[in-house]
DNA sequence: CGTGTAAGGAATTCTGACACG
DNA sequence: CGTGTAAGGAATTCTGACACG
């Protein structure tokens, strides 16, 4: 359902919610921007914005580094996987 | 879908957000809710979370507004309408 | 009635850095 | 490497009030 989609990924959330969502602390969260796992919207004053979408990956991130792994490797993991994607796309053509 | 009704009805939205959805003022969208047509919750320091479900709701209680309908009636409506959701609930029973 | 605005305080967010390890 | 924290400034939010009509 598109209405479904728009609810899942649009960029809505600051950084509190997100915290009292994933339980997470605003640190860990910015963290795992700089390491590009999660890539939030700014706003023209540059606050953050999440959407339900990030707050699942950030679930996901969260339960992956307690299980050891480095964030590289998840950052690795997810350019594997979009390459894949557009490897897909590009013999469809 | 249940995900779905998550999505629509959690309440997660700051302030900001809903002026940029709704093209609304602060002014109005807490007017609104002084008239008990919106129902944000609150966080325990107070700032007020708003739903896509609200933002939906706020945009319907401005297109009443500008065809000239009083708050007053958007209200009773409401009601009235929850009013016969009750009724048709006990009759169920 | 519905909305704009200035006022002042409180809560939120941001960045860059020091710390530990 | 991943996270905590104190620092200081900027943006956000809140309430109650005055204004217009």
């Amino acid at each position: 359902m598109k209405n479904n989609y728009l609810y899942r990924e649009k960029k809505i959330m600051t950084m509190k919610t997100v915290t009292e969502m994933t339980g997470l602390s605003e640190r860990q969260i910015r963290y795992y921007e700089t390491q590009k796992l999660i890539f939030p919207e700014r706003t023209c004053s540059g606050t953050r914005r999440y959407s339900f979408s990030d707050i699942e990956r950030l679930m996901d991130i969260a339960e992956k580094i307690e299980d050891g792994v480095l964030t590289r490797e998840i950052r690795d993991d997810l350019y594997k996987r979009r390459k894949k994607v557009l490897i897909q796309e590009t013999k469809r053509l």
